[in-house]
DNA sequence: GTGAAAGCGCTAACAC
DNA sequence: GTGTTAGCGCTTTCAC
């Protein structure tokens, strides 16, 4: 910051005085300014090429006209889009976005609630690695921060997400529908929110058609996790679809069945969830279902920016895909 | 920013001045502070939950502790990685990173430009969309924000990349080694300085070993644009080996020779660059060139933090991997 | 060893 | 319509 020009040089080279100066640069000016006035001022901010000091704007106005985004990991796709998406709300409100990534560590997620505490922002786009510290929470909403959690569900405070539930109940009975049948279900990490809706909403397909599941495992949300469990259950059990809770264990479970000679889809299903875009160079193509991340990254801001209190669960949709077929025969 | 206690709060509560505090805050206590008054300070500090308010600290120090990192796309994982290096340096010395997202869109480059110098970062990593604005940089350095180019060369700035050429040059030579001869090469764009070094590498190694290239083309970094090349390449020449400039074209060439019936490796080597994470989800696996692009980013933060005006080229490594094999019968 | 005072660059009452 | 003034919260000489 070793800016040299401030606003009453501005002022000095246009004759007139600060205050008139920021009125032109706060757009106060529309009501009662004397257009020539007005000129001046924008010829001398181009001439002497003066930008305004956000650290004093903020300082007097007490406002920071920032927006803090905390997340587990930037370089999961996911997130990455999630931060576009609040970042588009807020540069268009002219706010700043601090994008924070706690890599997955609860003590850096602290330390980063801590640090957007001083930076003052005005609200934070917030993802917990787990179940996060309601108390630092409480801090930062009782010094005025706004806190809004976005993918998962935390009791007691705004939340962002995606319909879950919906989207994997909607996906299994779309899988019954072509006629399968034995399905197993490879979870996510059991005390992760949208993992456990997403069980929940093939247990309730399930239930609905009268079938139970022909097993259900909790995985970690890796290629590793989805080829290992698929492998146990397809050497234990007669199942025809596999389903996963992400796209990463369904292309496992793809390649456990290739390795045992099951062909895909015909002799299994595979369904996943996410909709990863690489996922396309995946062949077969992968019956799935779309998160809208960037979307809940956009609500999220706009709540923030808006102020809105209002919880909002956002539609996911089906994406159907090579991996699953129309069963020839029905049992 | 609704904060409440300020150091004067905390001076009172500790009964003493402001700038003792301050002193404390700072670490500039280590000589000659009394130790209780010190006890006391920080007992007041945490009692008063108290957090120094960053924009006032940097207005007065007349810097911000920021660093911009401006990328063409953050939803890109090779970005993302870069800016994760860029944040831990950061991070560790007590900075804030600004992200900012251009979009692959020169005109949000520039507003973005503008953007951080407004809030004073003291140091930009700038990826440029194309060709960068050398004005509009030289704005930046004449008002004492360094700019550091990574991932691209910009001819008269500082700038952290991969060494390209050599990763691909040894690329091609292992190749050769292996015993593939007739080997054609799609390149990415061509206003791209990572493709044209890439390119040339290839070449370079060519050269060498007295062998002209099968067929050399212009790509476009997308499936899409892999797959159509390699389409056209193994239509009309004979050629026992693609090697592509990055890997998604490379799995693209996969696929175009998998739906023309040939098998990788044994009729058809493919080779990538990149080595993004998901490649290996794709089978046969793609034996391709590792991008530091962590490391980059760590590197070209380091820079900005220590003031070092050197370029640093960082070498690749070369990740062999199933779709080449050792020829049977050499030529 | 610690305090008093000035001021970073800006905005918003309040004057006129 | 525009200028004057008083800080926002902090750091940093300079006193003592």
């Amino acid at each position: 910051m070793e800016q040299r020009i401030s606003i009453r040089d501005v002022a000095a080279h246009a004759g007139v005085s600060p205050s008139t100066v920021s009125r032109v640069l706060n757009g106060q000016d529309a009501d009662h300014m004397r257009p020539e006035t007005k000129e001046r001022i924008l010829a001398s901010i181009k001439e002497l090429d003066y930008t305004p000091v956000r650290a004093a704007q903020r300082l007097r106005r007490r406002k920071t006209q920032a927006l803090g985004v905390l997340i587990p990991d930037i370089s999961n796709l996911y997130f990455s889009l999630l931060t576009r998406g609040v970042e588009s709300v807020a540069f268009a409100e002219g706010y700043s976005t601090l994008v924070c990534d706690s890599n997955h560590e609860a003590d850096r997620e602290s330390a980063y609630l801590d640090f957007l505490l001083s930076e003052g922002v005005d609200g934070i786009v917030f993802v917990p690695v787990g179940r996060p510290d309601l108390d630092l929470v409480q801090r930062l909403t009782d010094r005025g921060v706004r806190v809004i959690v976005a993918d998962r569900r935390v009791d007691g405070l705004t939340t962002i997400d995606a319909d879950n539930f919906g989207g994997s109940r909607d996906l299994t009975t779309y899988l019954l529908d072509l006629g399968y049948r034995e399905m197993a279900y490879i979870a996510g990490p059991e005390e992760v929110s949208t993992a456990e809706d997403r069980l929940a909403g093939f247990r309730s397909a399930m239930k609905t058609a009268g079938r139970a599941p022909a097993a259900v495992v909790w995985g970690q949300f890796t290629f590793q996790s989805g080829y290992d469990h698929a492998s146990a259950i397809l050497g234990r059990r007669s199942v025809d679809a596999v389903i996963a809770a992400n796209d990463l264990m369904a292309i496992g479970a793809i390649r456990a069945a290739e390795d045992r000679g099951l062909s895909v889809p015909d002799d299994l299903g595979v369904a996943g969830f996410d909709h990863v875009p690489w996922a396309a160079l995946v062949r077969p193509q992968l019956t799935t279902v779309e998160v809208p991340a960037y979307a809940i990254g956009q609500e999220a801001g706009r709540r923030l920016l808006d102020g809105s209190e209002d919880s909002l669960r956002l539609p996911t949709t089906l994406i159907p895909g090579g991996t699953c077929a129309r069963r020839r025969r029905t049992k």
